[in-house]
Order: C-alpha cells, then structure tokens, then sequence
DNA sequence: GTCAAAATAGCACGACCGTTCGTTTTCTGA
DNA sequence: TCAGAAAACGAACGGTCGTGCTATTTTGAC
C-alpha cells in the first residue's frame, strides 16, 4: 500500500538501446527468465484461468523459489497482464500474420476464421485467454479488465478491417453492415467455444463452418464468387 | 445426453412423505434455512463465478459461521452443485415457462429466445452461471461439471424441440437442421453475454436482434407468416 | 414440560495465497 | 580478475480457504 515510489523494473518495456550486437547477446539473464515465466505462466492460464494463476504453482514449474519469479512483476496482476500480452501477441503471430499470405477480401478473411477457429477448439488442448478471461472479469474493473479488453478490442478492430476491404474489393453486397457481420461471426467463435469445448458436441466444428457459410451466403455478392473455390 | 430418465429431484432433495399438512408446517427449519443459503450462494455465484464462491463470505452474507453454512451441504462441490440446480430451476420458471403462453411454433420460439436474451444481457445484473460455469469448468472433470453440463444440455434439449415443433408446424422449411438451426442461436446468445456484459459494446442487444432475424429468414417457410406480427 | 434429534456455533487444522525483506548467489562489464 | 549490479533464494507474515471435531443451542413431537 505504501509503495509511493514503485521502482519499476523495466519489465520487458522498452530495451532502450543495446540492440546492438542482437544475436550474439540476446538479452540479459532478467528477461530471457521473465520470457520463460510468461511463457509458462501462459500455458498455465490457459488450463486454469487468469484467476487460476497462482504464483506457487508457477514457481513451482519453473523449480524456483515463489519470491523468484514475483520479482519478475512486482505483482500477480502484473503477472496476469503480461500473460495477457503474450496471448495478445502469439494470437497476432498465429491467426493474422498467416492470413497476410490471402489477398485482400473473403479469401482473408475465410483464412482469418479458420485460424481463430483453430485457437478456439479443442485443436489446441489449451483454451482461449480472450473468452475464459472475459468471463472471470466481466463485473470486476481494474487493470488486468482493462488490458483484456483492449487486446480483445484490437483483434475484433482487425477483423472488421478485413471485412471492410472484403467489401471495399467487391466481395460482399454494397450494403453491408460489416460490424454486424463481425457480430455474428464472434457468436459463432464462441458457439464453437462452448460446444466443442465444454459440452464436446460431436461436429460442433462442422456446424460452425456451415454456419459461416450461411453469413458468407447472407453478405456475399452474387455475382462474384466468394473466394475459396472449394477446400 | 444420457438422462433417459431424469429422475427431476424436488429442488432441496426429497422431502419424503410429509407433504401432508402442506401449507401450514411448509418444511422443517433446516431445509428452510438450506434454501435460503442457497439463494444467497446463487446471487454470490453470478457475481464470482463458482469457482470464486467461498463458504466464509457465504457465512458473512448469511450471518452464519462457516461450519454452519458448510453442514447442509457437506463439502463445497455440493454447495455448487445445488446452485447449479438451483439456476436450472429459476431459468425453467423465467425462460421456459413464460414461452409456453405462445403457441406451439415460432411464436414460442421467438418468446424463449426473448427471455434467454434477458437471462443474459445486462438488464440482469448477475451474470449466466451456465455461461460463466462453462468456461471454469470446461477442463475440469467432476460432479459440478457434469451438473452443469446436464442442466446446459437439458436446456438446449428444451429449445431444440421448441424448433422442431415450429418445423412440424410448418413455421420453418421442411429441410430446416433443427440442430444448426439451435447451434447459431446458441451463438447469438453467446456473442450477446461477451459484447454487453464484458466488451460493453453499445447495441449489442439491438445487433443480436437483427442477427436473429436473419437466422429466422434463412429457415423460415416464406409462404407463412413468421408470426410476431412486430413487436 | 420433557427429551431426543436437528441445527448451529466455535475452534482448530493444514494448506495455499500474495507479498515483504534480508541474504546469498550469479551474472556482467571494465 | 574483481567489484558492483542483477537475480534468485528462503523464511516469514497475515489472510483465506475447505473441512473436521466437539459443544451448545434450537426445534418439534409427545
């Protein structure tokens, strides 16, 4: 509580200059192990929540000491943030940066929904930050509500854009309400999320690709095909 | 999924023969402060998940000590599972029941998927333990799992057959998958509880509106009046 | 009013929680 | 090589957790 002052260990933040010789000398020893907690830590999040998450179980798997790895943040929300930032970036690496190969249009954004479909199932033994963490936090506010939101928010942001240009190149009818499409897209995430997942309803996957399908049929625009020949 | 029978225990358990005098010795002291607790650890529950519910501030709540909150039930696990049941039982009363004024169809369709919506968005301030319960749970195998996944699976089971009663009735194309049919509902339901009561997204309830009509014009009998007249 | 049974209280337990702090080890750069 | 800094440790604190146990109180039927 006292704490004016917060000494601010540089988290991983800014490496403010150094960069230099890069390969030859990565990065010191604080952060190469902070990575190496997140990145437990993370997989550890995705078994038992964001509020699951406890330090003693953490250190335990990295075999050190709990006060070891709490010096890495100072704090449990901290801890909970920079694990929300991790997901944050390895969904980015692993859902948009692969659909970047797609031309602009349905052909993305087909490719978009088949990569988050991908992190949703059961595919991944390990479930999704961004739907179990909006759940435990949905009525409690504070920074770790804060951080989820906003990661949330910049992928939803990036999706829609894709549907933008989907309909800016022709590919979807003049008309189209693209934050409304991106709407009903989530649902069916989520739908596949809790079926596939939780009640393990047999062709849950299936029903979801059908049920994109029939959007796509909603919004398309007849007369041009909508991308995928077939697959 | 099993349950071919459904043995529908009485809420509490079984309160064995008694019965008699019915209004004028209601149940005997215990079972009455049972419910009570109950209905306190339900309000606490949709606030904090199941997972979150603790058996001390159950006792604050309730002006109790711990171990006398603790001896109706036994053990936690039981304390949640008769939340659970508890839940199911007020979703019945709130959603199902009311939608049985409607006629056989769409008409009935349209008014449980009215009362699940508000089951779900924030006009409730509690959130859905079937949603919230399903993500805490969704890799932890036990009792308070498979309640849950019973109660879920005897709702969906429920609006199911409300859909497939509205196909007999010719409310629906003859070919309609009633089980797509209720996966994309189920979605909807899904996108409203995490656009409204985690992102705050403003028209989330008007956006899950349209969504839902567009499913009802893609199965929906075009030759038949679809049945809310407006609304 | 009596008395057994049911309900509740009180207390203690072991375990785990996040956090603090002083010490010790390890790393790093000149 | 060696000092200074960074990192990791270890023990402890005050809490809360679920759960046993034994008293005590309350209840309800006779």
């Amino acid at each position: 509580m006292t704490a004016t002052r917060s000494p601010r260990p540089p988290a991983t933040e800014h490496p403010p200059a150094s960069r230099v010789q890069a390969a030859a000398r990565p990065q010191a020893k604080g952060q190469q192990t902070k990575a190496a907690i997140v990145d437990v830590a993370l997989a550890l999040a995705s078994q038992v929540g964001l509020e699951g998450l406890s330090i003693g179980a953490l250190a335990e798997l990295m075999q050190m000491s709990k006060s070891g790895v709490f010096s890495h943040f100072g704090s449990r929300e901290e801890l909970q943030i920079s694990v929300i930032r991790e997901y944050f970036h390895r969904f980015e690496q692993e859902v948009f940066v692969p659909a970047l190969a797609q031309p602009r249009g349905l052909p993305r954004v087909r490719a978009l929904f088949a990569n988050w479909m991908k992190r949703v199932s059961l595919e991944l033994q390990s479930g999704c930050i961004f739907i179990s963490g909006a759940v435990e936090f949905d009525d409690r506010p504070g920074p770790v509500r804060d951080a989820l939101a906003t990661s949330v928010q910049a992928w939803l942001a990036v999706f829609h854009r894709a549907i933008v240009l989907a309909r800016e190149q022709g590919h979807l009818r003049p008309d189209t309400d693209e934050r409304q499409m991106a709407f009903e897209i989530h649902g069916l995430i989520l739908g596949l999320h809790y079926e596939d997942r939780f009640l393990k309803t047999p062709g849950a996957i299936d029903r979801t690709l059908v049920a994109f399908d029939h959007i796509l049929q909603r919004y398309a625009q007849a007369t041009v095909s909508t991308g995928a020949p077939r697959s």
